[in-house]
DNA sequence: CTGAAAGCGCTTACAG
DNA sequence: CTGAAAGCGCTTACAG
């Protein structure tokens, strides 16, 4: 024990009279060292408080152990579960997570541009990132292996749910008990240009609704940005616009669903005794509200994506270009629903 | 224009025909490079789109240009707007964030000991978490300058509301409106052990009352893990355990007010006709749900602490040990909340 | 204003 | 098993 601190290797080995070489050897379990001489180093780093300077270590070897997770919204519930399911088992494997805010366009833009993370890390992971060819090319100098979450972008491994089947559950759970006139709130991000248009989600709603012989009915539908206000404010445009109240509704999001259950409550319509409810997600609130929903767990989206990046830096070719993974979802039935 | 790609200031250097140290100084904006050399080196940059290595960089300067930021639970919606503050300022700085999850006790003991970002940052922002002397001088080891955020930790600059304060506030807005018999559902994390154990929001509750003459019945108040279900249950609990219902309802947030809601909904008892309701937050569904709630700016208080690193950074006195900045606090009126 | 050289703190062939 | 030496890619006095 000494109150001494060792800044470098060399005061390490110094201490425990050994050569630098040695001393890193020792350091890094590397084999090629007497048993005896190791303790005296691990004996020597620990009394010396002594840990590596990674950076020079990564200069030597060429490698970082840094991961960048690039999300929109990180203040958002969605975004705030995929990273805390990403940081689990990065930490886990001893990697770094680098945060990288990446809101709207102007943000996407300057991060395509600057590409902040270049040269600092050995694998991204874009959350909800919707990349082009041309964004591609760019986002490729970075130099590092690519993994997507939460959406397919171009020929990523990725993971994340299947947004038709999601729509599909929960449009097949309304129709199932009796609902014909079912309207529809569906979330966009502006901020995401190069998203698909039209979502799974929609296609599901429509494909639901003509599998039955229902033409859907425009003046039941809205696209909103995420976020339960818009929600709200859909809910009434819908209620006015048409003379035949719906039966049903169906939102892209417990968020949005929370919204429009304000609404509902405004106008006096009671969930589900006077229309029925049904969101995606299973967001913490929904069960508080008693939402029937298409739960996903996003948090074990992330780990899986952070297994990802794991396969990539391995080398192993399963983490290779379009290698995808569907997340398992599944209907949640609580007492927002119900028959018409 | 050229598709190669430079993986070294040497190969710039070499493109742009000037020595290595020159186009450095080029590219570092340093002085004592004429106005011509530095175009021919920044256009040959550009051209081979070069981009310097971090860690080189670091290594030869000392210094990293990154912190870390320590939150335990990430997915929550305070700690997403916590980090999200923190990343805006910094990443405007060019400033890296790497973000370490801090959950549980078990966490909490294998950070200190491993100190993960230790030769890693030039600051590091503590978010909620607690340090006693023993964790500070573990702590201190990283080397690098510690801001605390959403609570004093020991001495280091810090960042938070003043839980009195806002209890204050909520305490005296039902007061005020003649409720005399209040009930609270207090918030705590058992995974903080070393958080003051009656936090400033409950004594604000005790002493509000006291002043008014009321001693405090303890059957009227419950303290939980943060989270609505838990308060959903407290609040069966306190309805279940008094004769007298209590006229109106304290909870340390809004997520606990939700949860509390939840249980006075299914009681068959209306918001505020019955008994009144407020949280503190200002959660974006206490909009949607009509929550009277004492509001602050999460995201701006990850800002300020943003910025106290800067400060730290900048070498600046101001940001030294026990700078402190309280951020503001308003009472939110909404419907949830009326005369007794 | 510009360049040759040392140094930042490690890792890793290369010899022994 | 161990050590001397080169090299990772930069920055920065030190001379000119």
């Amino acid at each position: 024990m000494t109150n001494q601190t060792a800044q470098s290797l060399a005061e390490v080995a110094r201490y425990a009279g050994v050569s630098l070489s040695t001393a890193s050897r020792a350091l890094n379990d590397a084999y090629g060292v007497s048993a005896a001489t190791r303790m005296k180093v691990l004996a020597a780093a620990s009394d010396l408080d002594y840990v590596v300077s990674p950076d020079a270590s990564r200069l030597a070897r060429g490698t970082m152990g840094r991961v960048a997770v690039v999300v929109p919204h990180i203040e958002r519930w969605f975004f705030g579960q995929m990273v805390s399911g990403i940081e689990r088992v990065l930490s886990a494997a001893d990697l770094d997570l680098m945060l990288y805010h990446v809101g709207d366009a102007v943000d996407r833009r300057d991060f395509l541009a600057r590409l902040p993370a270049r040269r600092k890390v050995d694998a991204v992971v874009v959350v909800a990132f919707p990349v082009n060819e041309e964004d591609r090319a760019r986002l490729e100098l970075i130099g590092a292996k690519i993994i997507a979450a939460g959406g397919q972008s171009a020929s990523y491994p990725y993971v994340c749910i299947d947004d038709y089947e999601a729509g599909r559950l929960a449009m097949d759970h309304l129709l199932s008990l009796g609902h014909r006139r079912i309207a529809m709130i569906a979330g966009t991000d502006p901020d995401q240009p190069g998203w698909p248009a039209v979502s799974g989600r929609t296609r599901a709603y429509e494909e639901a609704l003509r599998e039955t012989g229902i033409e859907p009915d425009p003046s039941l539908t809205r696209v909103v940005d995420w976020g339960p206000l818009n929600a709200a404010n859909a809910m009434e445009e819908i209620l006015d616009s048409t003379q035949e109240t719906p039966t049903a509704v169906f939102t892209h999001s417990d968020e949005l669903a929370f919204g429009a259950l304000r609404t509902l409550r405004r106008r006096g319509l009671r969930v589900p005794e006077d229309i029925s409810l049904i969101g995606i997600d299973n967001h913490p609130m929904a069960e508080v509200l008693e939402l029937t929903t298409v739960a996903q767990d996003v948090s074990e989206q992330g780990a899986a994506a952070g297994r990802l990046v794991l396969r990539a830096l391995a080398g192993e070719g399963s983490a290779v270009a379009g290698t995808g993974e569907i997340a398992p979802i599944k209907l949640v039935t609580r007492s927002s629903t119900r028959k018409v």
